[in-house]
DNA sequence: GGCCAGGGTGACGTTAACGTCAACCAGTTG
DNA sequence: CAACTGGTTGACGTTAACGTCACCCTGGCC
Protein backbone atom coordinates (compact mmCIF):
# COMPACT_ATOMS: atom_id res chain seq x y z
CA UNK A 1 0.00 0.00 0.00
CA UNK A 2 2.83 2.29 0.55
CA UNK A 3 6.05 1.06 -0.25
CA UNK A 4 6.95 -1.44 -3.75
CA UNK A 5 9.96 -3.12 -1.93
CA UNK A 6 9.14 -7.07 -1.07
CA UNK A 7 7.56 -6.63 2.42
CA UNK A 8 8.77 -8.80 4.81
CA UNK A 9 6.06 -10.45 6.80
CA UNK A 10 6.96 -9.12 10.18
CA UNK A 11 6.09 -5.64 8.57
CA UNK A 12 2.54 -6.89 7.29
CA UNK A 13 2.04 -8.49 11.20
CA UNK A 14 3.30 -5.05 12.88
CA UNK A 15 0.81 -3.20 10.27
CA UNK A 16 -1.96 -5.63 10.58
CA UNK A 17 -1.52 -5.60 15.03
CA UNK A 18 -1.47 -1.96 14.46
CA UNK A 19 -4.78 -1.15 12.71
CA UNK A 20 -6.45 -3.98 14.93
CA UNK A 21 -6.25 -1.37 18.03
CA UNK A 22 -8.54 1.22 15.09
CA UNK A 23 -10.93 -1.81 14.69
CA UNK A 24 -14.04 -0.53 15.71
CA UNK A 25 -16.47 -2.71 12.88
CA UNK A 26 -16.58 -5.40 14.15
CA UNK A 27 -19.53 -6.41 16.48
CA UNK A 28 -17.75 -9.49 17.90
CA UNK A 29 -17.81 -9.29 21.67
CA UNK A 30 -16.42 -11.14 24.18
CA UNK A 31 -17.68 -11.95 27.79
CA UNK A 32 -14.72 -11.03 30.70
CA UNK A 33 -14.06 -14.94 31.32
CA UNK A 34 -14.01 -16.13 28.05
CA UNK A 35 -10.78 -12.83 27.92
CA UNK A 36 -9.41 -14.11 30.72
CA UNK A 37 -9.27 -17.95 29.61
CA UNK A 38 -8.25 -16.40 26.33
CA UNK A 39 -5.10 -14.60 27.93
CA UNK A 40 -4.49 -16.84 30.53
CA UNK A 41 -5.11 -13.88 32.75
CA UNK A 42 -7.34 -13.75 36.30
CA UNK A 43 -10.63 -11.60 36.45
CA UNK A 44 -9.07 -9.70 39.36
CA UNK A 45 -5.91 -8.53 36.98
CA UNK A 46 -8.61 -7.81 33.87
CA UNK A 47 -10.07 -5.53 36.40
CA UNK A 48 -7.36 -4.19 37.85
CA UNK A 49 -6.28 -2.62 34.49
CA UNK A 50 -9.70 -1.27 34.04
CA UNK A 51 -9.11 0.65 37.41
CA UNK A 52 -5.66 1.45 35.95
CA UNK A 53 -7.53 3.11 33.10
CA UNK A 54 -6.05 1.07 30.72
CA UNK A 55 -9.22 -0.62 29.56
CA UNK A 56 -12.73 0.79 29.35
CA UNK A 57 -15.17 -2.23 28.23
CA UNK A 58 -19.14 -1.46 27.68
CA UNK A 59 -21.12 -2.42 30.21
CA UNK A 60 -24.58 -4.16 29.89
CA UNK A 61 -26.36 -4.54 32.98
CA UNK A 62 -23.14 -3.55 34.84
CA UNK A 63 -21.47 -6.31 33.58
CA UNK A 64 -18.35 -6.09 31.54
CA UNK A 65 -18.74 -6.10 27.55
CA UNK A 66 -15.38 -5.98 25.40
CA UNK A 67 -15.19 -5.41 21.97
CA UNK A 68 -12.58 -6.63 19.49
CA UNK A 69 -10.48 -3.60 19.74
CA UNK A 70 -10.73 -3.79 23.45
CA UNK A 71 -9.07 -7.55 22.78
CA UNK A 72 -6.28 -6.02 21.02
CA UNK A 73 -5.58 -3.31 23.75
CA UNK A 74 -5.32 -6.51 26.32
CA UNK A 75 -3.15 -8.27 24.22
CA UNK A 76 -0.60 -4.86 24.10
CA UNK A 77 -0.98 -4.81 27.51
CA UNK A 78 0.50 -8.28 27.75
CA UNK A 79 2.65 -8.35 25.61
CA UNK A 80 4.43 -5.00 27.12
CA UNK A 81 4.13 -6.65 30.49
CA UNK A 82 6.04 -9.12 29.44
CA UNK A 83 8.59 -7.07 28.21
CA UNK A 84 9.00 -5.19 31.51
CA UNK A 85 7.17 -1.77 31.39
CA UNK A 86 5.05 -0.87 34.49
CA UNK A 87 1.88 -0.62 33.68
CA UNK A 88 1.67 2.95 34.19
CA UNK A 89 4.25 3.84 31.43
CA UNK A 90 1.75 1.17 29.16
CA UNK A 91 -1.35 3.18 30.01
CA UNK A 92 0.54 6.10 28.10
CA UNK A 93 2.11 3.65 25.40
CA UNK A 94 -1.23 2.50 24.31
CA UNK A 95 -1.93 6.25 23.34
CA UNK A 96 0.52 5.88 20.77
CA UNK A 97 -1.38 3.20 19.16
CA UNK A 98 -4.90 4.09 17.66
CA UNK A 99 -5.77 6.54 14.90
CA UNK A 100 -3.48 9.67 14.05
CA UNK A 101 -4.87 10.56 10.88
CA UNK A 102 -6.91 13.44 12.31
CA UNK A 103 -3.83 14.51 14.77
CA UNK A 104 -2.49 17.92 14.92
CA UNK A 105 0.84 18.58 14.18
CA UNK A 106 1.64 18.73 17.93
CA UNK A 107 -0.21 15.36 18.55
CA UNK A 108 2.35 14.19 15.67
CA UNK A 109 5.03 15.59 17.08
CA UNK A 110 4.91 13.71 20.45
CA UNK A 111 4.03 10.51 18.68
CA UNK A 112 6.99 10.65 16.61
CA UNK A 113 9.59 11.44 19.74
CA UNK A 114 7.58 9.14 22.41
CA UNK A 115 8.35 6.25 19.76
CA UNK A 116 11.61 7.48 19.24
CA UNK A 117 12.49 7.03 22.36
CA UNK A 118 10.49 4.06 23.07
CA UNK A 119 12.54 2.55 19.98
CA UNK A 120 15.85 3.34 21.90
CA UNK A 121 15.06 2.18 24.76
CA UNK A 122 13.90 -1.25 23.55
CA UNK A 123 17.50 -1.87 21.41
CA UNK A 124 19.31 -1.18 24.14
CA UNK A 125 17.22 -4.22 26.13
CA UNK A 126 17.75 -6.39 22.90
CA UNK A 127 21.58 -5.70 22.99
CA UNK A 128 21.49 -6.71 26.72
CA UNK A 129 19.61 -9.88 25.92
CA UNK A 130 21.80 -10.59 22.89
CA UNK A 131 24.85 -10.11 25.58
CA UNK A 132 23.38 -12.31 27.68
CA UNK A 133 22.61 -14.90 25.42
CA UNK A 134 25.96 -15.30 23.73
CA UNK A 135 27.03 -15.62 27.42
CA UNK A 136 24.63 -18.31 28.07
CA UNK A 137 25.53 -20.39 24.74
CA UNK A 138 29.08 -20.07 26.07
CA UNK A 139 28.57 -21.82 29.41
CA UNK A 140 26.41 -24.20 27.59
CA UNK A 141 28.52 -25.07 25.33
CA UNK A 142 31.59 -25.57 27.84
CA UNK A 143 29.79 -27.64 29.94
CA UNK A 144 28.65 -29.66 26.91
CA UNK A 145 31.81 -30.10 25.93
CA UNK A 146 33.23 -31.09 29.93
CA UNK A 147 30.31 -33.48 29.85
CA UNK A 148 31.40 -35.20 26.61
CA UNK A 149 34.95 -35.45 27.55
CA UNK A 150 34.04 -36.74 30.97
CA UNK A 151 31.91 -39.52 29.32
CA UNK A 152 34.88 -40.78 27.33
CA UNK A 153 37.16 -41.31 30.00
CA UNK A 154 35.03 -41.95 33.34
CA UNK A 155 37.43 -42.97 35.23
CA UNK A 156 40.12 -40.60 34.64
CA UNK A 157 40.53 -38.48 38.09
CA UNK A 158 44.17 -36.96 37.98
CA UNK B 1 41.25 -21.58 22.24
CA UNK B 2 38.77 -24.13 21.27
CA UNK B 3 37.25 -23.22 17.44
CA UNK B 4 39.44 -22.07 14.35
CA UNK B 5 36.45 -20.46 13.00
CA UNK B 6 37.13 -16.55 12.32
CA UNK B 7 35.49 -16.04 16.02
CA UNK B 8 32.83 -13.11 16.14
CA UNK B 9 33.52 -10.01 18.87
CA UNK B 10 30.41 -10.63 20.59
CA UNK B 11 31.53 -14.66 21.34
CA UNK B 12 34.88 -13.04 22.80
CA UNK B 13 33.32 -10.65 24.99
CA UNK B 14 30.90 -13.21 26.00
CA UNK B 15 33.89 -15.51 26.73
CA UNK B 16 35.90 -12.83 28.81
CA UNK B 17 32.93 -11.68 30.72
CA UNK B 18 32.14 -15.48 31.94
CA UNK B 19 36.02 -15.64 33.09
CA UNK B 20 35.63 -12.28 34.64
CA UNK B 21 33.07 -14.05 37.23
CA UNK B 22 36.28 -16.94 37.92
CA UNK B 23 38.62 -14.30 38.30
CA UNK B 24 40.51 -14.79 41.67
CA UNK B 25 43.84 -13.40 40.87
CA UNK B 26 43.52 -9.60 40.76
CA UNK B 27 44.56 -7.81 44.00
CA UNK B 28 42.08 -4.59 43.13
CA UNK B 29 39.93 -4.15 45.57
CA UNK B 30 36.81 -1.78 45.78
CA UNK B 31 34.71 0.59 48.53
CA UNK B 32 30.91 0.35 48.85
CA UNK B 33 30.60 3.79 47.71
CA UNK B 34 33.21 3.75 44.74
CA UNK B 35 30.89 0.47 43.69
CA UNK B 36 27.46 2.11 44.10
CA UNK B 37 29.02 5.21 41.59
CA UNK B 38 30.53 3.14 38.99
CA UNK B 39 27.15 1.60 38.85
CA UNK B 40 24.56 4.15 39.42
CA UNK B 41 22.92 2.49 42.28
CA UNK B 42 22.22 3.09 45.83
CA UNK B 43 24.43 2.03 48.83
CA UNK B 44 21.04 0.62 50.29
CA UNK B 45 20.52 -1.17 47.15
CA UNK B 46 23.65 -2.94 47.29
CA UNK B 47 23.50 -4.12 50.65
CA UNK B 48 20.10 -5.17 49.41
CA UNK B 49 21.33 -7.46 47.28
CA UNK B 50 23.79 -8.56 50.03
CA UNK B 51 21.25 -9.33 52.39
CA UNK B 52 19.42 -11.32 49.61
CA UNK B 53 22.62 -13.42 49.07
CA UNK B 54 23.71 -12.15 45.73
CA UNK B 55 26.30 -10.80 46.78
CA UNK B 56 29.19 -11.86 49.68
CA UNK B 57 31.86 -8.98 50.16
CA UNK B 58 34.55 -9.63 52.83
CA UNK B 59 35.32 -7.26 55.59
CA UNK B 60 37.51 -5.51 56.95
CA UNK B 61 36.83 -3.92 60.05
CA UNK B 62 33.14 -4.13 59.88
CA UNK B 63 33.05 -2.61 56.22
CA UNK B 64 32.85 -4.09 53.21
CA UNK B 65 35.18 -4.89 50.75
CA UNK B 66 34.91 -6.15 47.00
CA UNK B 67 36.97 -7.95 45.12
CA UNK B 68 36.84 -7.79 41.34
CA UNK B 69 34.89 -10.91 41.13
CA UNK B 70 32.46 -9.22 43.17
CA UNK B 71 32.23 -6.49 41.09
CA UNK B 72 31.38 -8.91 38.01
CA UNK B 73 28.51 -10.40 39.97
CA UNK B 74 27.10 -7.10 40.48
CA UNK B 75 27.17 -6.36 36.75
CA UNK B 76 25.59 -9.65 36.03
CA UNK B 77 23.15 -8.56 38.58
CA UNK B 78 22.35 -5.36 37.02
CA UNK B 79 21.79 -6.49 33.61
CA UNK B 80 19.28 -9.52 35.27
CA UNK B 81 17.78 -7.09 36.51
CA UNK B 82 17.27 -4.99 33.80
CA UNK B 83 16.39 -7.60 31.31
CA UNK B 84 13.34 -8.74 33.94
CA UNK B 85 14.58 -11.44 36.31
CA UNK B 86 13.56 -10.68 40.23
CA UNK B 87 16.51 -11.22 42.36
CA UNK B 88 15.43 -14.30 44.01
CA UNK B 89 16.05 -15.90 39.91
CA UNK B 90 19.18 -13.86 39.74
CA UNK B 91 20.51 -15.78 42.49
CA UNK B 92 20.17 -19.01 41.08
CA UNK B 93 21.14 -17.80 37.94
CA UNK B 94 24.61 -16.54 38.92
CA UNK B 95 25.45 -19.59 40.14
CA UNK B 96 25.21 -20.46 35.86
CA UNK B 97 28.43 -18.36 36.10
CA UNK B 98 31.37 -19.76 37.74
CA UNK B 99 33.71 -22.57 37.28
CA UNK B 100 32.13 -25.93 35.93
CA UNK B 101 36.17 -27.62 35.41
CA UNK B 102 35.52 -29.70 38.62
CA UNK B 103 31.99 -30.23 38.66
CA UNK B 104 30.43 -33.67 38.61
CA UNK B 105 28.48 -34.94 35.53
CA UNK B 106 25.32 -34.43 37.37
CA UNK B 107 25.84 -30.74 38.12
CA UNK B 108 27.45 -29.80 34.40
CA UNK B 109 23.67 -31.80 33.64
CA UNK B 110 21.89 -29.48 35.46
CA UNK B 111 23.47 -26.53 34.05
CA UNK B 112 23.35 -27.40 30.75
CA UNK B 113 19.46 -27.87 30.83
CA UNK B 114 18.71 -24.50 33.12
CA UNK B 115 20.74 -22.23 30.51
CA UNK B 116 18.99 -24.18 27.61
CA UNK B 117 15.86 -22.98 29.26
CA UNK B 118 16.97 -19.94 30.00
CA UNK B 119 18.40 -19.02 26.32
CA UNK B 120 14.99 -20.01 24.86
CA UNK B 121 12.93 -17.81 27.40
CA UNK B 122 15.25 -15.19 26.30
CA UNK B 123 14.61 -15.63 22.94
CA UNK B 124 11.03 -15.46 23.15
CA UNK B 125 11.64 -12.06 24.97
CA UNK B 126 13.29 -11.12 22.14
CA UNK B 127 10.95 -11.94 19.88
CA UNK B 128 8.22 -9.78 22.17
CA UNK B 129 10.54 -6.79 21.90
CA UNK B 130 11.10 -7.03 17.74
CA UNK B 131 7.55 -7.16 16.94
CA UNK B 132 7.06 -4.01 19.21
CA UNK B 133 9.87 -2.58 17.65
CA UNK B 134 8.36 -3.22 13.94
CA UNK B 135 5.03 -1.53 15.50
CA UNK B 136 6.77 1.04 16.58
CA UNK B 137 8.48 2.07 13.50
CA UNK B 138 5.52 1.10 11.65
CA UNK B 139 3.69 3.96 13.56
CA UNK B 140 6.28 6.19 13.51
CA UNK B 141 6.74 6.37 9.69
CA UNK B 142 3.08 6.90 9.26
CA UNK B 143 3.56 9.79 11.73
CA UNK B 144 6.54 11.37 9.92
CA UNK B 145 4.20 11.26 6.41
CA UNK B 146 1.21 12.70 8.11
CA UNK B 147 2.96 15.52 8.99
CA UNK B 148 5.70 15.89 6.14
CA UNK B 149 1.75 15.81 3.82
CA UNK B 150 0.90 18.49 6.30
CA UNK B 151 3.44 20.54 5.79
CA UNK B 152 3.35 20.48 2.50
CA UNK B 153 0.07 21.85 2.11
CA UNK B 154 -0.72 23.66 5.91
CA UNK B 155 -4.09 25.15 4.84
CA UNK B 156 -6.24 22.39 3.40
CA UNK B 157 -8.27 21.33 5.92
CA UNK B 158 -11.39 19.66 3.84
C1' DG C 1 -40.06 -19.26 45.91
C1' DG C 2 -35.48 -21.44 46.64
C1' DC C 3 -31.14 -22.02 44.95
C1' DC C 4 -27.06 -21.77 42.34
C1' DA C 5 -23.67 -19.94 38.90
C1' DG C 6 -21.65 -15.95 37.22
C1' DG C 7 -20.54 -11.23 37.78
C1' DG C 8 -19.74 -6.84 40.59
C1' DT C 9 -17.79 -3.83 44.43
C1' DG C 10 -15.04 -2.70 48.38
C1' DA C 11 -11.45 -3.65 51.63
C1' DC C 12 -7.62 -5.76 53.39
C1' DG C 13 -3.33 -8.85 52.74
C1' DT C 14 1.06 -9.81 50.30
C1' DT C 15 5.52 -9.76 47.84
C1' DA C 16 9.39 -7.39 45.74
C1' DA C 17 12.67 -3.90 45.83
C1' DC C 18 14.11 -0.67 47.67
C1' DG C 19 13.77 4.59 50.38
C1' DT C 20 14.13 6.85 54.65
C1' DC C 21 15.42 7.57 59.29
C1' DA C 22 17.62 6.96 63.63
C1' DA C 23 21.31 5.51 66.25
C1' DC C 24 25.87 3.66 66.63
C1' DC C 25 31.20 3.06 65.44
C1' DA C 26 36.00 4.06 63.71
C1' DG C 27 39.52 6.81 61.90
C1' DT C 28 41.41 11.76 61.44
C1' DT C 29 42.01 16.37 61.57
C1' DG C 30 42.35 20.89 63.67
C1' DC D 1 39.11 16.26 72.77
C1' DA D 2 35.45 17.51 69.72
C1' DA D 3 33.66 17.64 65.47
C1' DC D 4 33.52 15.35 61.01
C1' DT D 5 33.37 11.91 57.45
C1' DG D 6 32.18 7.45 55.91
C1' DG D 7 30.52 3.15 57.15
C1' DT D 8 26.98 -0.31 59.75
C1' DT D 9 22.81 -2.14 61.49
C1' DG D 10 17.89 -2.28 62.48
C1' DA D 11 13.17 -0.79 61.77
C1' DC D 12 9.55 1.21 59.47
C1' DG D 13 7.46 3.34 55.12
C1' DT D 14 6.25 2.89 50.15
C1' DT D 15 4.82 1.50 45.43
C1' DA D 16 3.28 -1.88 42.09
C1' DA D 17 0.48 -5.60 40.91
C1' DC D 18 -2.24 -8.29 42.04
C1' DG D 19 -4.57 -12.35 45.63
C1' DT D 20 -8.13 -13.24 48.82
C1' DC D 21 -12.34 -12.55 51.20
C1' DA D 22 -16.81 -10.99 52.25
C1' DC D 23 -20.92 -9.49 50.66
C1' DC D 24 -24.36 -8.14 47.12
C1' DC D 25 -27.13 -8.61 42.86
C1' DT D 26 -29.33 -11.10 38.93
C1' DG D 27 -31.01 -14.38 35.58
C1' DG D 28 -32.33 -19.25 35.02
C1' DC D 29 -34.66 -23.33 36.23
C1' DC D 30 -37.17 -26.81 38.79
Amino acid sequence: MAKNAPVPDALTDAQAFVDSHRDEGTTELFGITELCREFGITLRALRFYEDKGLLAPRRVNGARVYTRRDRARLALILRAKAIGSPLSEIKTYLDLYGDHGEGRAQQLQYVITRTDNEITELEKKRAQIDATLAELRVINGSCRGLLAERQRKPKSKA
